[in-house]
DNA sequence: TATTGTTATACTCTATAACTATA
DNA sequence: TATAGTTATAGAGTATAACAATA
């Protein structure tokens, strides 16, 4: 019988994408990280003083959700926060953040190696290049809240 | 600042993923379909006669999560079951099934081409290519129940 | 002993709505 | 008026466990 997902890269993205997580979610669980925190954890490092809305938009996690996650964070001591005015706050991490997320990072580098390994880094970089186009793209399109 | 994700293909992956998912979603619930379901008319239309238990074995959904979403497709008159055995029940599209199907691929083709089509025929043949062989190799690996 | 199909149930993730405090 | 942050809650999607019937 003919695969009447043959031709549907859709199709064919989000078998990837469910495995590569399940993967990633088992790797950082060692860590007792989930994907999102660990992804808060990277975006904070690279972004000193942002806040968590900004935080939220940047990764695609609305308002309502971060809350709850950025309290998590901040009760394992691993980001700090100081007032910027009477409603931003400025996320940080912390020392044990830090170390955290140098962790969380190899844990994703090994992960990275062991679903995508079979691809060179060039092809790699192709197709992170060709999604990034895609989905960066629809921003305007898209309704992120 | 760098972007923390820059080389990480699994987050970009994930990302354009879950955009595709929820366009998919959108325009399939105008046939009161889930991604989901409009797989298994896929997969039942290609494979008639086939049962559940396969079905779900090769989208990767669990016999316990099958049965619901067969008893709404039967309720709905799409599909139609019929014993093999006295375990095995036989899947095939009814007429209404078969329509449906027909409208679902549409709707998913429609899909494919608002959501890639900034990439020629080629460019999604290679890059489906590329995920299938990721995602359809771990099958000995990865615990698909 | 392994498999099909079913039910019940729990857990995670995500979505909406409503609220406050502030800009 | 718009935004930041919070809380409560509802809905999907998916997970495990247990069971009866059958191979």
């Amino acid at each position: 019988m003919t695969d009447p997902f043959e031709g549907l890269l859709g199709y064919h993205l989000r078998r990837l994408s469910v495995i590569a997580m399940a993967d990633l979610a088992t790797a950082l669980a060692h860590l007792d990280l989930r994907p999102t925190e660990a992804s808060m954890l990277f975006v904070i490092d690279a972004n000193p003083g942002i806040s968590q809305s900004e935080v939220g938009r940047i990764l695609g996690v609305k308002r309502a959700n971060m809350a709850p996650m950025v309290a998590t964070l901040m009760r394992r001591g691993l980001i700090e926060r100081e007032p910027v005015d009477g409603r931003l706050q400025a996320l940080r991490l912390s020392c044990e953040g830090e170390s955290m997320r140098a962790k969380a990072r190899a844990c994703v580098e090994t992960h990275e190696e062991r679903v995508f390994g079979s691809l060179s880094r060039g092809e790699r970089n192709q197709m992170i290049a060709v999604l990034a186009s895609l989905w960066s793209k629809p921003e305007a399109e898209m309704d992120v809240e």
